[in-house]
DNA sequence: ACCTGAACACCGTTCAAGT
DNA sequence: ACCTGAACACCGTTCAAGT
């Protein structure tokens, strides 16, 4: 199976290895789901070689959603709040697309934990606070936003892998983007009401 | 492994009880993820014995889904739009958090399918006309307020499996509750103006 | 038609080695 | 410390029987 190496051999994997591995194989497969035994057969080394670099497969996985938010584009800081906000999630929506395989796994940990979501998350509430909302309301807002992001992306990628598409891409796009529309209006007529 | 019945026996399975069974793992065990072979265990049979009821697992998922659906409590018919909406996503919210593994499973079927979700969906259509939300933004806010409420009961579901999960779920709740009246805020401003 | 036994091609993960 | 071999306890699904 592995031919290439003797026992004691290093086949130079790092986390950072591991990583982009894995990276390369969802975005050339994007369509199956990633298992740690087809990663490993991709990066030529024995299944339980990677345990020497990830501690567990939602370790994998949790590396895996924030090495893809870096690619979500921040709009300039003096943007009009709402329009800037609306980049952010559409730019968001897009890097989704562009992983479905990661999609499931993103409304579970709300793009909390690694560097890229929480730079993401602050630039968001700069925003929500220049419009106004601040305190608990931001904090929903920002739920809010995301909730409804990924949701729309599951929903894409989701439709995208029937063959019978009721809708087409670029229909769910525009679906998207007017949600999107309807949710900020709403967030920031309310403005700087926090309830309970 | 199945002592009580030799070769020919019948195990008196059918397709309601195999769905009856399926119901019964997913909420006395609400945490672990549906397995067929689970399901076979449960029900004292062969694990290929369920597919003389079912085409597929994914089909079994289809089936337990409107199943769950038909738990939705719709308001009375002269309820104020809104309010109605509000009411019926909020119905679904909770049904949804009753059955953790099957959120998971609702956003790429979109609830589409079965007769209890397609009732709903005329239902809401429904209501949506009578708040003068007609023709294709109504599709679009069908869909919006599908995505966010099977989103953010994604949400809440998985954050409830955190030991130490940041927000309570009553918090969560309440933050659901905000976000969908500023979503119907949204809406319902912008009545009428289907966009493309 | 309904069910079992056995098998196939997979999983994630662990444990005991080897260098 | 890094990797392999082998194994464990699982999966969904299929195929060939038996009644």
């Amino acid at each position: 199976m592995h031919p290439h190496r003797s026992r004691g051999e290093r086949a130079g994997l790092t986390r950072a290895v591991v990583l982009d591995g894995a990276f390369d194989l969802l975005t050339t497969h994007p369509v199956e789901t990633l298992s740690l035994r087809a990663l490993a057969r991709h990066l030529g080394v024995a299944p339980n070689a990677l345990y020497s670099h990830i501690t567990d497969k939602s370790d994998l996985i949790e590396g895996l959603l924030d090495h893809a938010l870096a690619a979500v584009q921040s709009p300039p800081a003096r943007t009009p709040p709402a329009d800037a906000l609306a980049a952010i999630m559409t730019s968001t929506y897009d890097v989704l697309l562009a992983h479905p395989a990661l999609v499931p796994h993103y409304l579970a940990r709300q793009g909390s934990r690694g560097p890229n979501a929480t730079h993401l998350g602050t630039s968001m509430l700069g925003f929500l606070a220049r419009a106004d909302v601040r305190g608990d309301a931001a904090g929903e807002a920002l739920r809010v936003l995301i909730v409804y992001t990924i949701g729309f992306a599951a929903l894409t990628t989701s439709s995208a892998a029937e063959p019978r598409a009721p809708l087409s891409q670029e229909e769910l796009r525009g679906n998207f983007h007017n949600g999107l529309r309807w949710l900020l209006d709403g967030i920031t007529a309310h403005r700087g009401s926090a309830s309970t």
